[in-house]
DNA sequence: TCTTGACTTCAAGTTCACTTGAACTTGTAT
DNA sequence: ATACAAGTTCAAGTGAACTTGAAGTCAAGA
């Protein structure tokens, strides 16, 4: 009783549409067998795989980032318990590293922007994570922040959103200097 | 002397392009005067809310729930400290939020996924946020966390998707029921 | 006068993570 | 036999937050 499932079974206990689990095939996230019918049949430790899809993504990784996660699992056997345990410990490392960042912000937030002294190049904020990295168009959201200097220009001297990028940290009380 | 700002200034204060700025015209959030040659013209303040604007899609609000935020602020004069204190209160609180969840997110990541018992009935994870609010396609991503139950299907007993929407709490060590 | 540069509008393109729809095949129940 | 659910592929649509490109206007300097 090796048990296989249908894309139906799979997405009614993991609650992700089927659609969705063709997607995630197609991107290589998670494999089938085929039936004769050419109907796909999962095994059951699929399960766990897509429950990390879904974990990840509301700790905010793209399906990219999971992709490359899952790729480091064994392929030659069914990975077990410390396989996972290895990437978990790994993404609980982004998640600390999101919730210091949120807790810069919401420092910059009630003391500097909050406080009335938004000056640009007196008050700074947040953390030196690796921007502009991406080009292009679109959201580029990552754990709520975003992927690239929001609507990046300029390339001259200071401005807010290189200081979002480059991590500094509000100077003293403040003076009030742009409106 | 007034000292209106040409677009590109603004700009290049801010740190955010001028086709990102004529799209937030555009959307409301920010206005401009023009000149008699049809050019935009700047207040300083609006650099207070330039800034409030990459603020907050740091820490994870769509640019329609900024629109919302400002629409509270003062019309009819130019907003002062307290009014932006005011805003940075109610955000800080949605930062604190945001920061909790993570915190249970890591906890059932080391503790649940990656201990290895994600039976999907016996183990349970994360909060009660007001899920099911948006339908429709498209990536939906808020403070890294999907808006919507990330590919939802099934509306019949327990899965994954529901236990993360629903916010329950590994329960105790774990069985190793699923693969 | 001519060019350059900064500005304008408007339409269409881009990414991500899917969904939706069309057109078709298979499996199961009556 | 016939219906109907459930599966398949493939193309195109969706929303967010912009960017890019085309085509034109305006002001200042050589």
């Amino acid at each position: 009783m090796d048990s296989l499932l249908t894309i139906s079974e799979i997405s009614r206990r993991s609650g992700v549409a089927s659609s969705a689990l063709r997607f995630y095939e197609e991107r290589g996230l998670i494999h089938s067998q085929r039936a004769g019918s050419g109907h796909r049949r999962y095994p059951r430790d699929v399960l766990r795989r897509i429950a990390f899809i879904v974990f990840a993504q509301r700790i905010g990784l793209t399906l990219e980032e999971v992709g490359e996660e899952l790729g480091r699992l064994p392929t030659r056997r069914v990975p077990d318990g410390s396989d996972w345990a290895e990437i978990s410990t790994r993404w609980s490392l982004r998640v600390d590293e999101r919730i210091a960042e949120l807790q810069r912000l919401r420092g910059g937030l009630t003391g500097c922007i909050g406080c009335g002294c938004l000056s640009l190049s007196k008050c700074e904020l947040v953390n030196p994570n690796d921007r502009a990295r991406l080009k292009g168009a679109g959201p580029y959201v990552w754990n709520g922040e975003p992927r690239r200097p929001v609507a990046a220009a300029a390339t001259g001297s200071e401005n807010l959103v290189q200081m979002l990028a480059q991590g500094k940290q509000p100077q003293k009380a403040c003076g009030k200097t742009d409106a």
